[in-house]
This record gives C-alpha cells, structure tokens and sequence, in this order.
DNA sequence: TAGGCCATCTGGTCCT
DNA sequence: AGGACCAGATGGCCTA
C-alpha cells in the first residue's frame, strides 16, 4: 500500500533535533514583544491569538520607541540607510523618490507604519505559534517552519474530517492508517505515514 | 558555501 | 486621512 503524499518536502522527519535552542534575536525580541503587547493591552486591537501563553515566560523589559529604533537590524541600516548614505551612483527612480521623500514627517510617519507592521507580524507569528500547539508534533520534533505548519494543518484538518466521516473510534482509525496506509482524496501533499506516525504520540483518552 | 527560514523595512493598494 | 494588508527587497542566522 503506497502512502499518499502531502509534500511537506518530507525532511521534517529525517533532520530530528532538539528545539527550542535560543535565538539569537531573542533579547531583541523580548523587548520587542514586551513593548508590543504593552501597547495591545492598551489598545486591545491585537489578535485573539496574541493572549495565548507561549511567550509569556519573558522577562518584563521596557523599551521605547527609541530603543526599536536603535536595535531594529534594519533601521539605520537598510534601504533607509542607503537612500541617504550619499550613494551617487544609483539614481534609479525608487531611490530618487525615496531620497525626496525623506523628510522628516515621511520618516515620522513610516516610522509609525514601520512599528505597526511589526505589531502586524507578531500577531501572525502568535497565530502561528498557537497553530504549532495544536497540530501533531513529535516530542523530539524541531520547531515546524511556518509553511510547514500551515500543511501539516491542511492534512490534519483533512484527516480529522475523514475519521469523522467513517464513524470509526480515532485511534482504531489512526491504528488501521498506520497498519495498511492512508488513503484519501485530497491531492494534498504530506508523507501520511508521518502524520499518521505523528497522530500516534496522541493520547486519545 | 548554498539554500532555507525568518524579521524587518518599504511603498503600493485597499478599506473604513 | 490613516490604518491594514500585501509583496518585494534585504540581510542575518542556521544547517546540511
């Protein structure tokens, strides 16, 4: 019996390593997010998802807007950066308009919209990170990257949707998916002896 | 070292 | 008008 593919590009299951190690930026972004959610409570627009629990262990920082502006990897040193570095060289349209651009209420305003963006971004990545709590991870699993999790949510979703239909106990499914292979009709794309394998770790009691 | 993943900045477009 | 959303560009980090 062939398994059916959901083409997660199947190495989630052949580079195990333990994750959670830590990033890099995570000072950064611990302010960052500090800030971000201080700012939520105030103004309650952020995401559902933002109120979740799985960032809630960082240590309580404060940072202002000067301090984004100061740590952010790009301000001061990206496009912004460039446009005003006195590059003579490039005067492409882009650069000329940015360049005119760039006085001081422009960059006051796309300072703001910089900030929202990133307030944008960490809802999604909050979305993201609550959507990693709920799809089938080993234990040992590295953290699934983002278009990661959102397939293997498609073939979860779709799976689950089956067991439903058959009528059948969950694991007895799950059990038979396992012993003969899985078989469905979507054309999703995802080793389905590694959901099925995945499925496996839950307790379904 | 190349490729994957990610955060950030940015300007354009759409919506309220 | 201002904010949300989006996609492109860029650079950093990590891993095979």
């Amino acid at each position: 019996m062939e398994d059916i593919f959901f083409d997660f590009e199947q190495d989630a299951t052949t580079d195990y390593a333990f994750w959670g190690q830590m990033d890099p930026n995570f000072q950064f972004q611990t302010q960052l997010d500090t800030l971000l959610l201080d700012c939520t409570t105030v103004s309650g627009q952020l995401s559902p998802w933002s109120s979740f629990g799985c960032q809630s262990v960082f240590p309580d920082e404060q940072l202002t807007f000067t301090d984004l502006d100061s740590q952010s990897p790009g301000l001061g040193g990206g496009t912004e950066a460039d446009s005003s570095s006195g590059d003579e060289n490039v005067e492409s349209g882009t650069r000329r308009s940015r360049r005119l651009s760039a006085h001081p209420p422009y960059k006051i305003q796309r300072h703001a919209a910089n900030i929202r963006e990133r307030k944008r971004m960490l809802s999604i990545n909050s979305a993201f990170e609550e959507l990693r709590c709920h799809v089938p991870t080993f234990p040992y699993e590295k953290r699934l990257s983002k278009i990661d999790t959102l397939r293997l949510a498609i073939a979860y979703i779709a799976l689950l949707r089956e067991i439903l239909m058959s009528g059948c106990d969950p694991k007895s499914y799950v059990d038979e998916c396992m012993k003969n292979g899985y078989k469905n009709q979507t054309n999703a794309i995802w080793n389905t002896s590694d959901l099925t394998a995945r499925l496996s770790w839950i307790k379904w009691d």
